[in-house]
RNA sequence: GGCCCCGUUGUGUAGUGGCCUAGCACGCCGCCCUCUCAAGGCGGUAGCGCGGGUUCGAAUCCCGUCGGGGCUACCA
């Protein structure tokens, strides 16, 4: 079938014979808590290509070492990649028609084809204890290859009977026949491996249960995957797979092909190591928490690797599934750059309507103890008013918490810090603030705005800056702020003049308390 | 040790023999704008790991070398 598809000649590189809509790609985590962000890059890049050619995105969940699993990981498997967007279309939750995808729950599957491989002799039993085959392998010539030697390759069935019968422990391995292995990959071209450094592997342990060797080929097999996107570290265990795959093609087994391999580069630390759980920034839950938007941090991820064009960096993943193509991926190995990463993200925030970043900020705000959640209507309003305020201010959603802080406190918390500025200097330019502002009758911020230039800057001959500096600090305790007229009048009169007045008497101005009464209620009076 | 992958400014990339006195972005530095901080504008910094070839011509092709990373489990 070749009909319908009107792809460019380079897609036929990359889909062979398959049309568009027969991709199947998937991603495979072991549930064992916190997404790596390595791993969302994988997920991405086999989303976008499932996305891209209209084709099919499978989760699997790969949990055969019990040992490593956590009850509530798989969960926050699931809820991580719906927070990015990267949506399955079979998998749990959803199912679909080669379930079921969680490998702890396919051991019938597994014993099935393991007796099969036995029974076509493409698998054997090795009773060898890890003592003997490293007691082989150091006698052995240096500069020998390394991994098991096939010493148990021929034994007679006579022989495996009677071992297994005095209960001689034993392990499952694949017989690798003799010849290289050579494939086209679609980042790093021909890859090749002479057939001596592809030793017999296990591929279930002596106590009966299978190994990622086996299931994690088999299942791709059973669930006809087409395409198998993963990490460059994996490049090396290709080989066995493509071994496993041609045996479970002469059993009958599965789609009877082998994927398209494309290794993606690692995802370094800033140390130039593997990213590791023990990075800082590696897992997903920090960017989630620090206030990353989903498309920000995969806009950022896929940059590790690909381009969208020669002059551009931020792209929405829209664009990106338009324009996705995986040989134009990078082999190279890419450091994570968090500057970078941060950048990108506050370029995303830039991008959002002010509705929605206002709707992003609530869960911060809420979680600071800053509004109710659900806000109340004053608090909605008066957020969605600061959103402009801040959306160009902001690298991460959490920093809105330290500059919007200010809006929603009682005034009485409005705490000045040391460095604000605030001396007894500023009592002469606080005190003709505060008279102006009484006296605005409209309280917007151009009349705001106006008045205090008049009292302050013309009529007291302060610089802009020396003049609205104290202001500033007396309101919202900082010396750094949102622009200060919009954020006088989102304030309103009685606010601000009740934290100009508690600025004063702060800095020991006893004889304000006077007029700073009658002003007040002129203030109330009006507004 | 063996095998595999990779090598363009600090970082990510563009570049597939002449358009490259190497482009873009982040970072960093400076200036402008300016009520602070940002944003924005302008400018600057810094790179083809090294050595041989091939060619009229190489970041681009070949060989070697050095460097980095990965794999080498009864983990995934």
């Amino acid at each position: 079938m070749t009909d319908g598809y009107t792809g460019n000649r380079q897609d036929l590189a990359v889909l062979g014979d398959l049309t568009p809509d027969q991709v199947r790609v998937r991603f495979p985590p072991s549930p064992t808590g916190n997404l790596h962000v390595g791993n969302v890059r994988s997920a991405l890049f086999n989303w976008v290509f499932a996305r891209h050619y209209g084709g099919t995105f499978v989760l699997r969940v790969e949990d055969t070492d019990a040992g490593r699993n956590l009850e509530e990981s798989y969960q926050v498997l699931y809820d991580s990649l719906t927070w990015l967007g990267l949506t399955w279309d079979e998998g749990p939750l959803v199912g679909g028609p080669y379930g079921p995808y969680i490998q702890t729950e396919r051991g019938d599957i597994y014993r099935d084809v393991v007796g099969k491989l036995l029974a076509a002799k493409l698998a054997y039993r090795c009773f060898c204890t890890r003592e003997e085959i490293e007691a082989r392998e150091a006698a052995r010539a240096p500069g020998s290859p390394s991994g098991y030697d096939g010493f148990c390759r021929n034994l007679s069935e006579g022989r495996v009977a009677e071992l297994e019968a005095m209960s001689v422990p034993s392990v499952v391995r694949m017989r690798v026949p003799d010849a290289d292995i050579a494939f086209d990959d679609l980042v790093r071209g021909p890859v090749r491996f002479a057939a001596a450094h592809v030793p017999d592997y296990v591929i279930v342990r002596s106590n009966g249960e299978p190994l990622y060797t086996l299931v994690n080929p088999l299942d791709d097999s059973l669930m006809q995957i087409t395409h198998v996107l993963r990490g460059e570290d994996l490049l090396p265990s290709t080989p066995r797979q493509i071994v496993l795959y041609d045996a479970l093609k002469q059993i009958g087994v599965g789609s009877g092909r082998t994927p398209t391999f494309g290794h993606l580069p690692t995802v370094l630390s800033e140390r130039n190591q593997r990213l590791s759980k023990r990075d800082r920034g590696s897992g997903l839950a920090e960017y989630q928490q620090k206030g990353y938007l989903p498309e920000a941090l995969l806009n950022y991820l896929a940059l590790l690797g690909w381009a969208i064009a020669d002059d551009r960096d931020v792209f929405t993943i829209a664009e990106m599934v338009e324009a996705f193509d995986i040989r134009r991926v990078n082999a190279n190995p890419a450091r994570f750059d968090a500057k970078k990463c941060e950048a990108i993200n506050a370029a995303h925030i830039r991008m959002l309507a002010p509705a929605e970043l206002t709707e992003n900020l609530v869960p911060f705000l809420a979680a600071a103890g800053l509004i109710s959640d659900p806000p109340r209507p004053e608090e909605r309003d008066r957020l969605a008013a600061a959103t402009p305020l801040i959306q160009e201010r902001i690298n991460t959603l959490s920093e809105a918490v330290g500059m919007l802080a200010f809006l929603f406190l009682p005034d009485d918390k409005i705490a000045i810090a040391p460095d604000a500025g605030l001396s007894a200097d500023s009592i002469p330019t606080l005190t003709a603030a505060y008279e102006a502002l009484a006296a605005v009758s409209d309280f917007d911020h151009a009349s705001v705005e106006a008045s205090l230039r008049t009292a302050l800057v013309d009529d007291l001959g302060l610089k802009p800056r020396l003049a609205f500096g104290p202001v500033r600090a007396a309101l919202t305790g900082s010396r750094i702020s949102p622009p200060l007229f919009e954020s006088i009048e989102l304030l309103g009169r009685e606010s601000t003049l009740a934290r100009i007045a508690a600025a004063l008497a702060e800095l020991g101005e006893p004889a304000f308390a006077g007029p700073s009464q009658g002003h007040l209620d002129a203030g109330r009076a009006r507004s």
